[in-house]
DNA sequence: ACAGAAATGTAGCCAAGGCTATAAATCTGG
DNA sequence: CCAGATTTATAGCCTTGGCTACATTTCTGT
């Protein structure tokens, strides 16, 4: 046999684990995007409501009652019954965290050549995976040219 | 009320629409990855067995054997059972299709400024989000530099 | 050749994130 | 102030992509 590393192994090590964290990634970017979400529309309309939070998003509203659930259930996020949705000060973090990194991703698509509009739409998928190495190589390119 | 509308309105019609995308990226990412990975075991051994695929993704057997009956359904893989794992003309398309925009990619982090080992991490999970006119933008930034 | 090891298959569980349909609560206008 | 419209909640159901546990098949070495 060439490799037969169940897990983990030198051979393969690197890649399995990479695979992993491009999971672990997505299971947190629609998180990331219901709080950076909620966040818009508490500072446009007050507070986020529902019906509003699952229009945006492209969802029915009960996909938006469970991702708010959930989002309450990681403490970032409260509400009450029948009210609007407000982020903890964790959640607001978050979509600050969320809305500056994905500012930095379109620019930096932009600043390679990509048009302004597919960098915006590409954006949306991208930030995701975009760790803080590869944000701070993205400033740092962008503050030198 | 500012804007209230159900679902590609005027106003928001374009943010419902990018997370739609994403979403719709998401769902043929893990395909595509497999689909990569057992021509990459093609070529190194001569054919995919369904133990080494799943040590590779980092995931376990049975997991693996899904992914496969997933791309068997789609016309992208044909097995035998016991048997290795061969893809389909239209499976070697797509391996062929997703290892050169996984090089792109790198190349482009790398280009920016972004580490050799960061780009591999993080290329694996940004490459199913770039489109066909960004990964041409890559292109066309890394010729002319 | 055949027993034990290794690989593969299958069944069943879970959580996430979609959906529809239905119920309940809140808002609003007459 | 109350009925109808709107908004929210809830209860299923589906698919995906993980998992463990167990059954079956193939491979292998003595």
């Amino acid at each position: 046999m060439t490799e037969d590393t169940p897990l983990e192994g030198p051979n393969d090590g690197p890649t399995a684990e990479r695979f992993c964290q491009a999971r672990a990634a997505q299971s947190v970017a629609v998180l990331e995007d219901y709080a950076e979400m909620i966040d818009d529309l508490a500072q446009e309309m007050g507070e986020a409501r529902i019906t509003d939070i699952a229009a945006r998003m492209g969802v029915t509203h009960p996909t938006a009652t469970k991702a708010v659930a959930r989002l309450k259930r990681e403490g970032l996020a409260v509400s009450r019954p029948y009210r609007g949705v407000f982020l903890t000060e964790a959640g607001t973090a978050l979509a600050a965290r969320v809305r500056m990194r994905h500012r930095v991703v379109v620019d930096l698509l932009v600043a390679v050549g990509v048009p302004q509009d597919t960098a915006e739409i590409d954006a949306e998928g991208l930030e995701h995976h975009v760790s803080d190495v590869t944000l701070r190589a993205f400033e740092a390119f962008l503050a030198r040219r």
